[in-house]
DNA sequence: ACATAATCGAGACGGTACGTCCCGTCTTGTG
DNA sequence: CACAAGACGGGACGTACCGTCTCGATTATGT
């Protein structure tokens, strides 16, 4: 998951020939404890407030280990947020009910968005943007798209199954889902959206979006 | 809209004694080439390829005259891009019909938002808002807010009139409505809304919030 | 006594046409303000600890005002240096007796040297003579050579009564009296000189510098 | 001769483990280059127009390398004047005539004092007595120190062989015989003491103190 | 067993920019 | 005019990190 390219151990899978480079390998677990500083000091100050000298300071960590791994700030944070996407599951369920489904996938976008690492990022890395926008890409592709994913699966089957309507810009009604949510998250810190109030939207949108009959 | 706290003009009322604070008053030029400096500085190289050392040469200015007026290189930016959004004027008509209002005014936050300037700012005082809340507090109140009693007091006439339901809560109405723009605005930069978008949104929230027959 | 060659009021004594300047004159009381302030300072922390800004605030003054009556700071040092002259006259009798004069002249400087105003300003004069030497020189000519001509001349009333060698170097034979009292103040702050050794130091000295008969 | 806390070789014996400190050792390099940069400045504009900044630039060395090694501009300085004064050795023979070698040592110091490095260091020391008496201390006990017991060792030989009187208080005669050398050398920078007036001052003090017969 | 070689923590290195403090000058309104 | 207040361009201060570079010590392999 590196971006330098060097080879992890155990990611080649077999190989045909080991032939495994000499000298001491590297510890795996500096790998490990660099990621988790970042993490940290990103969700307290953002990517201006994360200094290498600091995370190498608070991972117990030589400063050219880290540059030994990753080639500048940019990629370790890249990098470093990459490894959330695993980590945070979807956890809204499958249940067939169109309804259920969306309420469940926004509540869980609800109940995300309130989470500490989530919710502290997401903000420092909109605000971020600009200035590193390779960064803000790849939280994209690893964090944001696949949770996206499953509501347009959601959507297309609706579609599919003729519950909803056949025209559909399912990624433009995902957006009209999330929307009032990460709006509150971001714009109005104090005031969340309520569960009831997931419920609302879906219903506004459901309403919007079913086949006429 | 300076975030230091300097007298605004015409908050006083009928004061008694103006009371001018003595010494020589600032120079307005300096602020005026500071910004533009900031500005075309900022158009080079991003907020990341800006220092204040530039700034101030490049105005032809000292460095304690911008720290005079900016407390720290955030501010001086925020305040910079501030400038650009020119006329704070909500450029929506009042026609008296619901439909074509509420389009007017989610078309004119979709417009303002694309502003590389506006497009710019908000992110950037989210990101601070944990470290300056009343930066935050500031442009939420100067900004923001002017624009939200707009749709709200549409929203409300809508309640007296008898078009909408008489149980809504005006502000998160607001919200439902300007939550796709800026969700896409912030999180998904690159794909705007489209102006036939803000139509499909504002359609179906009104079908939502209409007073069932 | 300024530098900056301003005539003071009262100072060119009974000109044949007055013909005062036109508009407000200057404030006295100004003079004396920031001369007390820039001793204060001097004493407190050298030229080097003192900035024209702390003098103009600690004498409640405007910097102009300063700069109107001193074109630099070591001007203003020099002059606030010289007025110390007349206000530490030499307090030691002339009792005709050479021995006892001698003893009272150096105890004079003894007690003089561990006053508080003389005795720090005078090291910090010697240590900034390479960065201030027109401060230095100014100082000697004001405030050290006045006490020593008065020893020279006990000195060559000696020789002239035959009590003393022809032959002195009266200059020399005053640094040897002073020699000792100033170098253990400064070298050597915590030990002092003591009444008893400056009545050896004169004896000594007078031994040698006695007509052999 | 640093004045930060430095280990200083040859102070710990026979130390079990010598445990050199961790990382990249200091550059040695760096240490003259910054000497060689400060003391071209000096001669070149003086303590007042020696900036930090310039000397950096001038040994190619960053600022940090500097402030590494000495935590101010004046004890850089200090430093730098200290290393020309190359050996410390008191020239001073030991012929074993009293007279002689008191000549001799004196005459060493005039010499020493005279030049333009102990002339400037000796009274930037005093200066910052107050402020910094470590280094004051430390100054005393490397460079003066070590001289003085060389002339008191002397004295308290004459009073044992009987030539000197028994009662002496040899710090007191050592200041006497001192006082005037550094007495012009710091108030009177421009008034050298002579070879010839250095044999006068050890044979007045000589007087003073011989056993009377 | 032992040399080889890449790793590790630690921290010095040349730089760049930071935000602060003064310098000596200039510009206000009020005596 | 002088005065207090204080803004102005400029320059140096001492600090914090950047990304690179040595150190001595450690840790596997390939002879």
């Amino acid at each position: 998951m590196t971006t330098t390219g060097a080879t992890l151990p155990g990611a080649a899978g077999a190989a045909p020939i080991p032939h495994r480079s000499p000298g001491r390998p590297r510890d795996a677990r500096c790998d490990q404890a660099i990621i988790q500083a970042t993490l940290d000091m990103l969700a307290e100050g953002g990517i201006a407030g994360l200094s290498m000298e600091a995370v190498a300071s608070r991972a117990g960590v030589g400063k050219a280990t880290i540059y030994r791994r990753w080639s500048s700030k940019e990629t370790l944070v890249v990098d470093a947020l990459a490894t959330l996407s695993g980590s945070d599951e979807v956890d809204a369920p499958d249940t067939g009910v169109l309804r259920d489904d969306l309420i469940a996938w926004v509540d869980s976008a609800r109940r995300k968005s309130w989470n500490t690492q989530w919710g502290r990022i997401l903000p420092r890395m909109l605000a971020e943007k600009d200035t590193h926008p390779e960064a803000m890409s790849l939280y994209w592709q690893r964090v944001i798209r696949p949770r996206r994913e499953r509501v347009e699966e959601m959507l297309r089957r609706g579609m599919e199954s003729g519950e909803l309507r056949e025209d559909l810009d399912v990624d433009f009604v995902a957006d009209i889902l999330l929307g009032p949510v990460t709006y509150r998250q971001l714009v109005r810190h104090a005031r969340a959206v309520s569960p009831e109030q997931v419920v609302q939207v879906v219903d506004l949108v459901l309403e919007g979006i079913r086949r006429r009959p």
